[in-house]
DNA sequence: CAAAGGTCCTGCTCGC
DNA sequence: TGCGAGCAGGACCTTT
């Protein structure tokens, strides 16, 4: 389900009303994740006060004094903020009830999600040590994109969507950005000049920057922490659209199953 | 044959 | 031959 914008949009959405409060009660409801949460959290987090929500990537990080609760949304997990009387729905699988009365809460159907405890520093943890670089930081850009494809024969598309080149670039977005810098998603990695990976590299920092700014894209459910849609989906120019006019020259846009994922394209624009 | 916004893990192939 | 990197596919789940 989320991607970067969506994981940003949730964080923003959720931070001012959990930042600084003190941790009253966890509940695991179903610890049975993608991993399993941690059965000793609930002593771990008691009486805690929750310093900050950080992100890195698609994961979500809730900082305190002692170590950094890691969380992932999977395909579709979501977090709320509840009062502490809202009825418990199925698939909320955790909660932290919070000091000031109201409560964060974990609802994945799918169980793709994660909710990890790490007492060190949260960069050394093995699931986001090996991670690359955040796509809107200085370390991103075109010469570094070449870099890591360049020897390379895989398609580009798996090669963006892979969180050891850049982070945060899921299905939607590696469609959308694909399209913008007109690079067909099947293309070998090694078959692409640094020019464009410059510009792909571009197009990749600014469609996520407008989800961001649009409050990420709702499909189905994506809601952020206060229940409130995201409006990009109305910018998706190929995700989804199968079918449709390519915005650039009005052929249909194409949909097709790539390394199990489904990808949308414009065979016109895109080569 | 169903597909869905993720990504780790396994076991294979490839090139030096 | 051996090694490491790259690569494809399977796995984990439930809902529409």
């Amino acid at each position: 389900m989320p991607e970067l914008p969506e994981v940003e949009t949730t964080r923003r959405g959720i931070a001012p009303h959990i930042s600084g409060q003190r941790i009253r009660r966890v509940v695991i409801r179903q610890p049975r994740l993608r991993w399993p949460i941690p059965d000793d959290l609930p002593q771990l987090l008691k009486g805690r006060k929750l310093l900050s929500v950080a992100r890195r990537g698609k994961y979500l990080l809730l900082v305190f004094h002692h170590g950094t609760l890691i969380m992932h949304l999977g395909m579709s997990g979501s977090l709320r903020i509840v009062e502490a009387d809202a009825a418990v729905q199925k698939h909320d699988h955790f909660e932290l009830q919070l000091s000031n009365g109201s409560q964060l809460r974990l609802r994945d159907p799918r169980r793709f999600g994660a909710v990890l405890w790490t007492g060190q520093a949260v960069t050394d943890h093995p699931l986001l040590a090996a991670l690359g670089p955040e796509p809107l930081d200085e370390a991103f850009d075109g010469d570094y994109l070449h870099d890591c494809g360049k020897n390379r024969r895989s398609s580009i598309k798996q090669l963006i969507m892979d969180g050891k080149t850049v982070v945060g670039v899921g299905n939607i977005y590696a469609c959308e950005s694909l399209f913008r810098a007109a690079i067909h998603p099947t293309r070998p990695c090694n078959r692409i000049s640094i020019q464009r990976y410059r510009t792909l590299a571009e197009e990749i920092r600014e469609v996520l920057a407008e989800a961001v700014t649009q409050g990420g894209t709702t499909l189905r459910d994506f809601l952020n922490g206060d229940g409130k849609p995201g409006y990009f989906a109305q910018s998706l120019r190929v995700y989804g659209r199968a079918g449709e006019p390519c915005p650039g020259c009005g052929n249909p846009i194409r949909n097709k199953t790539l390394a199990q994922r489904s990808t949308f394209y414009c065979p016109t624009c895109q080569h």
